[in-house]
RNA sequence: GCGACUGUAGCUCAGCUGGUAGAGCCCUCGGUUGUGAUCCGAGUUGUCGCGGGUUCGAGUCCCGUCAGUCGCCCCA
């Protein structure tokens, strides 16, 4: 007779977010907020599927692949292989790509479309890092050619979009993958078969090798970035000893922070050591140039060209960006990213697409302020005003208060059983609603409402009385 | 995927060199009649992550496993 019951013990699962309704509040306010500043710059809103077929996803490079979830139903009808796989979706840009592609005849140029969903990526969670979060995307796509405008205009939505969530000071990064691409391809470097007595070209491996140790250059600083460049190209490598100082003269540049208004190819000239007449350099130092001084509007730290800043999704092709939070030294992570990408639709259409844009990674930039003690949590109820119910007999005039009430466009709760008043008071404070209605105990008494945070109680009659009262 | 650390009540944790589990918070009730956040009193709560081993005996030691945290890779 004293068998217990077998409880099943909820764990959560690591990396899957899920806040309790006091940070939920906030959590939608805040999207309320972003979605504000998109549309008033005229972009609008499109919900693509949590699932894409695994073909259209793993479009992106071998890098992101492993960390794909694939979808497939418990019993799995082995016969069944010829349906496609389906895999959820790991951003919102490659389903934007189809999705432009898929319905080209019946959007409007330049689409201009803002995304807030959630994506999913199998990693390995920890601080500001989840494999299930949102993504607040905004990016716009044209046909032929998409004007470097855009490239600012996008970047400065966001920072308008993070100044609204009044998070403290953030900095938009930006650089453009020409700049550092083009001063790889000018380099002739001492070639290890003939010991150094000919040059060499940078194969596209060692460039990739380069320029994902680059994006590390703040985190792990030039010194040591150059021995890590030494030991894994060296190795590998085509190229000579010394190598590294062929590198180091960029590394100097990139360790800069550039404002609006510096002028970036006389950085580059008056740096000896680096050969600044490569097409592709002069290039992305142009339209880099031209992005910076479009956002000279912005406040004194809110932009920088950072030419360390390259990206890892190999789709990017000129501008790129990322943000740092720059009052919570305690995460170095960037919690907005995006750049220009000139084809990413080419292999559904054949249209030239070319599209920038960028996106505000919600949930990181949540749970980071959230643990950094930056969130103030919100009500744990949306209601304004809890209805004391005072008999089971005086119900329905209870009932009918929270009614006018809510009709005058206040969130009214009515409690839900006749218990001790004191006991109807403390669940109101409990879930952080400002005023408590009494409605008259005996016939012939007043209405009166009291005031949680003064403790204040006055009579008021519930067709006009306001929460200023 | 690799490395380090952790795993005891709903939550935060204590439990010394092995002897059959404890504190605070939370929650419930009470301190008479219609008033919360304070105070006082009483009460409920545990496969000690899971499986195996050593032992007369394991929350405590050993092995395995799973999960979590952090770091690496990568990224929002």
């Amino acid at each position: 007779m004293s068998e217990k019951k077998k409880i099943y013990k909820p764990k959560p699962v690591s990396g899957f977010p899920e806040w309790l309704p006091e940070y939920r509040a906030v959590e939608q306010r805040w999207l309320d907020k972003i979605r504000g500043v998109f549309e008033s710059y005229g972009y609008c809103s499109i919900e693509t599927p949590a699932i894409e077929e695994l073909e259209v996803i793993a479009a992106k490079g071998e890098d992101v692949d492993k960390e794909i979830y694939v979808l497939e139903r418990l019993q799995a009808d082995p016969d069944e292989k010829k349906d496609a796989r389906l895999a959820l979706h790991f951003d919102q840009t490659v389903p934007l790509a189809r999705y432009v592609a898929q319905h080209f005849a019946d959007l409007t140029f330049p689409f201009k479309r803002y995304q807030m969903q959630k994506v999913w990526r199998g990693e390995r969670p920890q601080m500001g890092r989840m494999r299930e979060f949102y993504q607040c995307d905004i990016d716009v796509i044209n046909v032929d050619s998409l004007p470097l405008h855009f490239d600012a205009e996008v970047a400065a939505i966001c920072y308008e979009a993070l100044e609204a969530l009044d998070i403290g000071r953030v900095q938009l990064r930006i650089s453009n993958r020409k700049i550092l691409m083009g001063f790889l391809e000018s380099l002739n470097v001492p070639d290890k078969k003939t010991n150094g007595e000919t040059t060499v070209k940078l194969s596209d491996e060692t460039k990739a090798e380069i320029i994902r140790d680059i994006d590390k250059l703040e985190k792990i600083g030039k010194k040591v970035l150059l021995s890590r460049l030494e030991q894994t190209l060296l190795v590998v490598g085509e190229l000579g000893v010394n190598f590294q100082t062929f590198i180091e003269p960029f590394l100097n540049l990139a360790e800069t922070k550039i404002k609006p208004g510096e002028n970036i190819l006389e950085l580059f000239q008056n740096n000896s050591e680096i050969d600044s007449s490569n097409e592709m350099l002069r290039e992305g130092i142009e339209e880099l140039q031209f992005v910076l001084d479009q956002l000279a509007h912005l406040p004194e730290h809110a932009v920088v060209a950072d030419l360390s800043i390259v990206r890892g999704l190999d789709y990017y092709t000129g501008t790129v960006y990322e943000t740092q939070l720059l009052d919570v030294p305690e995460f170095v992570g960037s919690v907005c990213s995006g750049g220009r990408y000139d084809d990413l639709a080419g292999s559904y259409i054949n249209k030239h697409l070319p599209g920038v844009g960028i996106s505000i990674g919600f949930t990181r930039l949540f749970d980071v302020l959230r643990q950094a003690g930056k969130i103030q949590p919100g009500q744990k109820s949306p209601a304004d005003v809890l209805v004391v119910l005072p008999s089971e007999e005086r119900r329905a005039e209870a009932a009918q208060t929270a009614r006018t009430l809510r009709e005058r466009g206040l969130k009214v709760e009515l409690y839900h059983a006749p218990q001790k008043v004191g006991k109807q008071i403390s669940y109101a404070e409990k879930k952080g609603i400002p005023y408590v209605w009494f409605p008259p105990f005996e016939d012939g008494n007043a209405h009166e409402v009291k005031n949680m945070a003064t403790g204040e109680q006055t009579e008021a009659t519930p067709n006009d009385w306001t929460m200023n009262d």
